[in-house]
DNA sequence: GAAATACATCGATGAATGTCAATGCACAGG
DNA sequence: CCTGTGCATTGACATTCATCGATGTATTTC
């Protein structure tokens, strides 16, 4: 179970150390100052990126919200079909894009997969938008 | 900590009037009780999905992160080709992307157009998320 | 062991998406 | 008016993605 999410949250506002060296790009007529300040890296850019993408979905965003208004705050697949309209296929392959990202835990009970929300997992994500703002 | 959301507060958890009528749902021996509660609407999510879907791409957060650290919070396309290295009709098009989602806002002075975050915009996404941890 | 259930995985298909080169458009300067 | 600059739009292409049917796997029940 590696999936937790990085500690020492940063926003979306600089994060890594700057790229120092623009060759041949200081005697151009600019429209603006470039500001200097770094952007945030790519790397961290594409895993930030790998989370928001596990939530832009409809269907996904569904799942979700159907969990977390979950009585014990979990639900099994056979609950979650219906509800979305989808194949149970369709479905399970969400969970796992969901749970791949580090959203939602997967724990198996008999012969049914119970689905809950990783408690700081989406608080994590939301706190990358805010510190933006 | 039972805390569900009553109508008000509106995160991932359920927002819309129920669905009110499962025609022969209730018969089957089931793992666990469907908990009644009504899921995000399909419209609801199909709108939230489109923020998400503008900030759930790599070279986007960079976008954001660059123009809000930017000296006058403010960007022009110019100064945000050649950090992320992309064409600037790419940078363009993931530009309008982010001002359709209502994430970016567009100011075109003489020939230049400067891109800056909508001020609330980013905060309201995170609550969709924070209210649903 | 055989049958049934709940779920995951595989393979295929149509749709959406990111990227670029080429072009168009608006504005500023000569 | 003509030229150059900054940006948007178009069309094309390759990749990714969402969905489904079919199949595989694990567990319970008989």
């Amino acid at each position: 179970m590696t999936t937790i999410s990085e500690p020492g949250t940063a926003g979306l506002a600089a994060t890594e150390p700057a790229p120092a060296s623009l060759p041949g790009a200081t005697e151009e007529g600019r429209c603006c100052v470039p500001s200097g300040t770094p952007a945030m890296s790519a790397d961290r850019a594409e895993e930030l990126a790998k989370q928001f993408k596990a939530v832009a979905d409809p269907n996904r965003l569904r799942l979700v919200s159907l969990i977390s208004a979950s009585a014990a705050n979990e639900a099994c697949v056979c609950d979650l079909t219906e509800p979305l309209d989808l194949g149970q296929p369709t479905v399970s392959h969400h969970l796992k894009i969901l749970v791949d990202a580090g959203i939602l835990h997967r724990e198996k009970r008999g012969v049914w997969a119970y689905y809950s929300l990783v408690p700081g997992a989406l608080n994590s994500l939301a706190g990358v938008l805010i510190e933006t703002r």
